[in-house]
DNA sequence: TCGTTTAATAGCAATATTACGATATAATGA
DNA sequence: TCATTATATCGTAATATTGCTATTAAACGA
């Protein structure tokens, strides 16, 4: 029913369509790197919400975890993120300068 | 609890976090202008969805509807396309370069 | 080994989203 | 004026999302 970009477009805004995600994203990219505990603190939402949260994030593959002994590290999967943002550049870069209507 | 940035990002990106939303703006910026039906026609779903749809769309303010007759023909809106835009490449151009995590 | 710490999962309630048919509204043309 | 066309709105069902508590799992240190 939709083209597989449209798709795409969508599957990657729905994971920022949250403030909560939106906000783990900036927090992994300030601190480089974050274990799931610090989120929690710095985010103020239940452990279990942030861990969900973080899921579908990872899902996407946005971020990355990392097992460090009984904590996880989190970060931002570099490759991926670049990836998404070619897709949304295209889909965002519209050339409207020659646009004239209503 | 989340920055006002934060809620900015989420509420565009929720915009654009459905396929077909996705697919009204690409079709209103292939054809310039669009009114309703054409919408209706191309992508498939009923007009009360593809009018529930518009409204988000223009709510956030990326699209303009002018009444034109009976008909209602839509546009991409270029100031706030822009505006968006800017907002979200804020969020996107994260400098990953230096990053080196687990 | 056992308790502690940390994160993930299960289960569930509240809310939001999506889609549709039915209906209302608005503008035009016969 | 009245039928027609085009769009918006209402009401509603199905589904998805969000957030929590309670629990489980995994890893380490005493």
């Amino acid at each position: 029913m939709f083209t597989e970009q449209q798709n795409e477009i969508a599957r990657i805004t729905k994971a920022f369509g949250h403030p909560a995600r939106v906000a783990i994203i900036q927090h992994l990219y300030k601190v480089n790197a974050c274990i799931c505990g610090d989120l929690v603190q710095e985010i103020g939402l239940s452990q279990p919400t942030i861990s969900q949260h973080l899921k579908e994030l990872k899902h996407l593959g946005l971020i990355r975890g990392t097992v460090e002994g009984p904590r996880v590290c989190y970060c931002i999967d570099k490759d991926n993120w670049h990836k998404m943002k070619v897709s949304m550049n295209e889909f965002l870069d519209l050339d409207l300068s020659n646009t004239d209507c209503c």
